[in-house]
DNA sequence: CGATTTTGACCGGCGC
DNA sequence: GCGCCGGTCAAAATCG
């Protein structure tokens, strides 16, 4: 029966792996696609543009991942001007309700400095600086939606003036074992994958379940938020 | 025992 | 000048 489950849980561990290949497929077509735009917009119009960004930073619904190479200058002439390159980027991440904790992972680490309950929001704010270098200046604030209480907002400050954290440091499972960055080991257990005859009956089996699952949904988003903050 | 979190105090900007 | 509010500090508590 161990041998069973165990075999069974590989097979998961292989569908899994699947999606999260696709989701990254197609995250850099769509990556890819969006930087054309943006330079095929930014030739012909560069202050539209800067407008059209100064006002985007302004909306309150942010729905949607804005990598931080998409970085909305502060425009605001009261700031001094070493803040005037700073960039601000917003994430926001699925979790559970039952999930209280106010953590985004991301692969780098952070050292909570204060939280606030603010005005326009019930859930408190919670503040927290990049501690893998001392003098990395990167800060992020993290509060549950006003909308949506189960979707996390993490806003970023600042730019990293070191690396990226080792993979080993990242909370993405799949990623810390090497089946996606290691490209000999992800071809051989692709070609696995596609010669296994258990593969239909298993996507037919595990789609329904798993797409119930909160905890699955969880753990997707959370592995792809920590995929997003590496490319 | 060092690192991290908690939490009330404090600070500065802003509107009135 | 005063009060509100978001952001930060720092001492105490907690964690690993």
């Amino acid at each position: 029966m161990l041998e069973e489950e165990l075999k069974r849980m590989k097979e998961e561990n292989k569908k899994l792996a699947t999606m999260l290949t696709t989701l990254c497929e197609n995250y850099n077509s769509l990556r890819t696609h969006l930087i054309e735009l943006q330079q095929k917009h930014s030739t012909h119009e560069e202050d539209n543009n800067s407008k059209l960004l100064s006002r985007k930073r302004k909306a309150e619904d942010v729905c949607c991942v804005n990598n931080s190479d998409i970085n909305f200058e502060e425009a605001s002439p009261k700031r001094p001007r070493e803040i005037i390159t700073t960039s601000i980027s917003t994430v926001s991440v699925k979790t559970t309700l039952s999930d209280q904790t106010s953590l985004v992972k991301d692969g780098y680490n952070w050292r909570k400095y204060g939280q606030k309950v603010t005005r326009d929001n019930p859930s408190p704010r919670a503040y927290y600086k990049c501690s893998f270098a001392p003098t990395c200046p990167v800060k992020k604030k993290v509060q549950r939606s006003v909308k949506d209480p189960s979707v996390l907002v993490a806003t970023y400050e600042g730019e990293h003036n070191h690396p990226h954290p080792s993979q080993a440091e990242t909370t993405v499972p799949l990623v810390n074992q090497g089946v996606i960055t290691n490209p000999t080991f992800f071809n051989k257990f692709m070609e696995d994958i596609n010669t296994s005859s258990l593969q239909k009956d298993l996507v037919a089996k595990m789609v329904p379940s798993l797409s119930k699952n909160p905890s699955f949904a969880a753990t997707v988003a959370t592995a792809i938020s920590g995929i997003f903050s590496r490319i």
